[in-house]
RNA sequence: GGCGCCAUAGCCAAGUGGUAAGGCAGAGGUCUGCAAAACCUUUAUCCCCGGUUCAAAUCCGGGUGGUGCCUCCA
């Protein structure tokens, strides 16, 4: 396998630190508000890594954090009139919310900052007393100069920086470069004890502590948005190499921003959606299915055009696994002969997905694959074919699209005698040439969600 | 000012040396009471110029256009 690393900018091997495991860190949502269709992106690919390492047999832990303190918080609040906590505490529910939606997996663990002061007072304690960080009127910060690699993940030069230029002059920094570790209590704001005085961490300490806590000193990969670069990931590993002595992530991994009209999304351009709004005009799924249509590490331009295009490409995974779940509930039961060739063709599918998702998870090319395999299918299902070899395609389809986090079929609870009888009914009309009441009962099926196909020798129906 | 990335059909998008995957949309056809679904056929020499090579969308140089980071941001 190789994967993309933003620190050497080249395609790498693969090789995990354990036999069996793969250890993942994902930079998670600061709640302040609802998740934009950006947040999106990152939940959907690197859920997508993670199901595909659970395909090849990995154990994966799999982290993601809430960033639930935060000026943007403190400033929401502040707006509504409520505390911080609640503002924190509702929209992590609904970014739960988003998240299943997106039908990404439960983190293993969902840390989230306010509880894990302890670790974040011990890890700046560290960083003072090696010499990498001071404390000055309450605040400390991280001396940037100290860590001799700081620049390298994000490539940038410390004295090439415009240092200042757009960051507000702070005169009791050593260091127009150095950030801040911990901020000192103002009115209004949340606190918790420190050695140095109240206060609240700074917005980088945090992920370094929580994926020592729940990684280790070293994991395999950690992942976030490109806008992570620099300065957080940067900061990250010159406070957690600083203060545990050992390399912090060995894979740094980063997805492309999705832009509106080609530009970045930003609140001051009043250019962005919100996830939840996206979805309610299309779906998660079709959004799921419009991320990962591309490289993850592209560029992609939002449109409702294209979300429409995700869509129905969706609807034809879906048809598909529709007629081959009829013929492998209807087929021969015998075999039929061939079923030996059709086993072949399917695991030449397979190896192209493989193949696909091995170079650094090109999922655009794994759903060419998938297309392709269901093009092979719809042909194979409508001629007469075993229940076996039906069932041998369908069975991969379903697995293939599962490491997409695409559900094909969805189970319902929907009584099929009363599909059968009005199927039969609708037949029934058809014969007297009733096609008034034929197409009634045709749209009355639709409306439960049921497709049929009226072939020559009957009719074909499932779930949509 | 410093450091990057991108440019493939109507739209989206793979492909990093051997004569262009896939999806959406369009056109024609098969099937059909109609429809839907499905299948078949059909739509590109890869921004421009120069170079390397037997061979380049793919490598090198130059140009044009777009965009990102250097501030909080997924």
């Amino acid at each position: 396998m190789r994967i993309y690393n933003t620190m050497s900018r080249k395609k790498e091997d693969f090789l995990q630190l354990a036999e069996n495991a793969v250890s993942m860190y994902v930079c998670g949502p600061t709640v302040y508000d609802l998740m934009h269709i950006g947040n999106a992106r990152p939940m959907a690919v690197f859920d997508t890594v993670r199901r595909y390492f659970i395909y090849k047999g990995y154990n994966v832990n799999y982290v993601q954090n809430f960033t639930d303190v935060d000026d943007k918080i403190i400033n929401r609040a502040n707006e509504l009139g409520v505390t911080a906590e609640s503002v924190a505490e509702a929209n992590i529910k609904e970014a739960v919310a988003d998240t299943r939606g997106l039908n990404c997996l439960e983190p293993t663990t969902a840390p989230r900052v306010t509880r894990e002061m302890d670790g974040i007072i011990e890890m700046i304690r560290t960083l003072i007393d090696k010499g990498h960080a001071y404390a000055i009127n309450g605040s400390v910060y991280y001396s940037t100069r100290s860590f001799e690699r700081y620049g390298r993940l994000s490539g940038k030069d410390i004295n090439d920086l415009n240092a200042g230029a757009r960051v507000e002059i702070n005169d009791e920094k050593h260091d127009a470069m150095d950030f801040v570790l911990w901020k000192p209590y103002k009115p209004g704001e949340p606190k918790w004890d420190s050695p140095w005085g109240p206060g609240r961490p700074g917005w980088h300490i945090e992920c370094s502590v929580m994926a020592k806590k729940y990684l280790g000193d070293t994991f395999d990969i950690h992942a976030g948005g490109e806008d992570l670069i620099f300065p957080h990931h940067e900061n990250e590993i010159a406070q957690s190499e600083a203060a545990n002595g050992k390399t912090f992530a060995r894979y740094w991994t980063h997805v492309g921003y999705i832009n509106i009209n080609n530009e970045k999304m930003s609140k001051s351009l009043g250019n962005f959606f919100t996830l939840r709004e996206v979805a309610e005009a299309f779906s998660y799924e079709a959004v799921r299915f419009f991320i990962l249509s591309a490289h993850y590490r592209s560029p992609i331009n939002f449109d409702g055009e294209l979300l429409k295009a995700a869509k129905r490409g969706l609807e034809r995974l879906k048809n598909s696994a529709g007629l081959i779940k009829y013929a492998a509930e209807n087929g021969s039961e015998t075999a039929l002969g061939g079923e030996d060739a059709v086993d072949r063709e399917i695991a030449e599918f397979v190896r192209r997905f493989e193949e696909s998702m091995d170079d650094d998870f090109n999922t655009a090319n794994a759903i060419s694959a998938i297309f392709d395999l269901v093009t092979y299918a719809n042909t194979q299902v409508s001629k007469p074919i075993s229940k076996a070899s039906a069932a041998s395609i369908l069975n991969t389809l379903t697995k293939l699209c599962g490491v997409l986090g695409v559900e094909l079929i969805k189970e319902t609870q929907a009584d099929t005698s009363e599909i059968e009888d009005l199927i039969a009914k609708r037949q029934e009309a058809r014969k007297s040439k009733d096609f008034q009441t034929a197409d009634a009962i045709r749209k009355s099926l639709a409306d439960m969600g049921v497709l049929l196909e009226d072939r020559p020798d009957g009719v074909r129906w499932s779930f949509k």
